[in-house]
DNA sequence: AATTATTTTTAGATTAATCTAAATTTATTT
DNA sequence: AAATAAATTTAGATTAATCTAAAAATAATT
């Protein structure tokens, strides 16, 4: 498995993710747009793709992962945000400069390194910008959680993760101190505009609805009582 | 900078190094051999890291760095053995294992995260295998140690490193628990057979000429009246 | 439905890194 | 010093990954 493969699958994967409708095929230029590179490129991978059967690929028709193509591709983006975790913890990297440094990082072969590192950081579920680390088995966590416009005044949550994670958006919770794994008490939901407004080692912080609609919670059983 | 240019580099210097006679010139065959390639891929990849001044090569006359091929290659050797005291020292992987993963590591390319990482492992000076890590001006530590056969009974001394790793040795030294950093006074040593007797945190040992013979040590003027 | 526009693929080149086989240069030995 | 052996280089191919320009297929529009 080369590099440029690697990049490709990701690719891939990321784009039938992002998908509008459900299982529509990924397009040959929607890669080449992504991975910057011309569309005749794209063919010529692709045909080498489908030669190892990562892909399976009709022409003029578009792409689609086949299961051990997307088996391989969440393990790169397993690989991708549990680096980019060690860098923004362990090392203290800003998330804003780890994204291409990870990118290298993750074409790093070796399964035991990858286990020892998710150890090493405490099998991390999110990433520092806030997106969901495949567990080895490739399935997403999280899935479970919801988003902050749909939590209850009175009850603690936990931060899990972010929607549509942006720089913005993420610069915004860097702010106002508001990280991944906080634990929070929704002090109340205003009925008019949806805001939010919670309260986080005593201090009090306002979100809006847009804001709270991007954010993923999970309600924390453990704490229920605390105020 | 390519992988492959960048492993050329790496193995010329160890040649370098490793020349019998100073100033010799590294050979074609030398660097196939190590490289496990044919000597015509190798005066191919020459004549390209000569046109980006990296080498001197002369046809039929053999190879030198540069001063710019020079400090390469002492870069990938620092982030070889930085990465490698990681795995080690940090995520509890075995020395015996490390290097192919650490010889993948070693071509991520980010001054900043060689920054950190240096400082999270404390700047070490010597890596897991004993072999001294070029600090980030190119400059190898423990030039100013001295072999364990030269030591004087009484003093107290820090074990730097190994002279030449096999991993013969290296497993010796985990056995006897003798690791690099540890302070030891010398209790003895034999006139007649030049073998040490050492004591280290309570318990004793005893080391033979050919193995002290091997083993980088520093006085420590700082411990030189514990016992 | 016919035409135009867009997307995608093919054909043919290019570059890095490798190979084999043959030619050349240097070293070693009679 | 001539002959032989060894080391090194050249010439010509190969593979992965890319490109450009042209051809073919699909989609959109009149």
């Amino acid at each position: 498995m080369t590099i440029a493969e690697e990049d490709y699958l990701k690719v891939i994967l990321k784009l039938e993710l992002a998908q509008e409708e459900l299982h529509a095929r990924v397009t040959t230029n929607q890669v080449a747009e992504v991975i910057q590179t011309k569309p005749s490129s794209v063919t010529d991978m692709l045909k080498r793709l489908k030669e190892k059967s990562l892909v399976d690929y009709i022409k003029y028709k578009g792409i689609k992962l086949t299961g051990a193509g997307r088996k391989q591709a969440l393990c790169l983006i397993r690989r991708h945000r549990l680096w980019e975790t060690f860098l923004v913890e362990k090392l203290g990297l800003s998330w804003k400069t780890v994204h291409p440094v990870a990118e290298q990082l993750e074409h790093v072969h070796s399964d035991e390194l990858l286990e020892r590192l998710d150890e090493f950081l405490g099998h991390p579920a999110f990433d520092p910008h806030g997106e969901p680390i495949p567990n080895g088995e490739g399935k997403l966590p999280g899935c479970d959680g919801e988003l902050m416009t749909t939590v209850k005044a009175g009850k603690n949550y936990t931060f899990m993760g972010i929607k549509e994670p942006t720089d913005t958006l993420l610069s915004y919770l860097d702010k106002i101190k508001l990280n991944i794994g906080s634990i929070f008490h929704v002090q109340d939901v205003e009925a008019y505009n949806g805001s939010v407004e919670l309260e986080m080692g005593g201090k009090v912080c306002f979100l809006t609805y847009d804001v709270a609609n991007k954010l993923v919670v999970k309600v924390n059983e453990k704490h229920e009582n605390k105020n």
